[in-house]
DNA sequence: ACTGAAAATACTGTTGA
DNA sequence: TCAACAGTATTTTCAGT
């Protein structure tokens, strides 16, 4: 992990369609080169995948909010139970108000009802709170 | 957007390093045809880019923080605060008990403090409130 | 670990259906 | 809008440094 794989992986994460020649002059080594280290990078779990940033409204998910799930004694499989939903974009343990922090994505506010619902069956879950996005300023890449 | 644009892009998703083929035979089309609605998904912006997923233990943010934002009497010109402290992965106006709340990846918790420092000094912030996370169930892709 | 080049594969525009 | 083809570019491997 020296200062050109942080620069490889700049440029993969800003467009990863970028050829491994390009990448090799960006950095000062050739294609081969380029290629050998990211091939490392990927393997070494640095880089999980390549994919697709989509845009969830023309989707047809419009909603977007983050639900703090209230409940305690349960950790461990309750993480199943939320990763069943599948509005639940992430899930997070937290240390403050709540026990876990869910972002959750849905096609109107109906749908966010629903999914409220299924998340207050999972196994230990007291109660919810819900915050809905009411417009994102950013959802970008941390350089 | 039928059913074929859809399947096109959560096979991207899960892997946008697919050649055409393998996507064309995947939803019964050819390469050729394959490639042409995914080069009109670019085009049309439902897909934004072609990007990397990394793992940001592994490139040095080991904390994670979602912070609530209180103050009101702004938002348009502190979206450009927020936007210029480069730890801030995201940020969201929310209907509800703040204003914006903010994803934030630090090095540390030291890190952190500073940031929280540089939000309260954006132009109409009059409070933050931190919840950390402790551990991270999942950060996925929704089908 | 990198270079340079060769071989295999994939992309991308064109044609005609 | 799609399939098939052809030229171009890229990926991927490998011998040599």
């Amino acid at each position: 992990m020296d200062e050109i794989d942080r620069m490889l992986i700049g440029l993969l994460q800003e467009d990863a369609t970028r050829s491994y020649a390009v990448l090799g002059k960006a950095v000062g080594l050739s294609s081969g080169a380029a290629h050998e280290r990211v091939r490392k990078l990927r393997e070494r779990g640095v880089i999980r995948r390549t994919t697709i940033e989509v845009d969830h409204e023309a989707l047809g998910r419009a909603v977007t909010a983050y639900v703090l799930v209230d409940g305690g004694a349960w950790m461990g499989e309750s993480a199943a139970g939320l990763a069943a939903i599948p509005e639940v974009e992430e899930a997070h343990v937290i240390a403050g108000p709540a026990s876990v922090l869910l972002k959750v994505r849905t096609a109107g506010t109906r749908d966010l009802q629903d999914v409220l619902r299924r998340v207050f069956e999972v196994n230990g879950v007291t109660g919810t709170r819900t915050v809905v996005v009411l417009e994102t300023f950013f959802e970008r890449i941390l350089k």
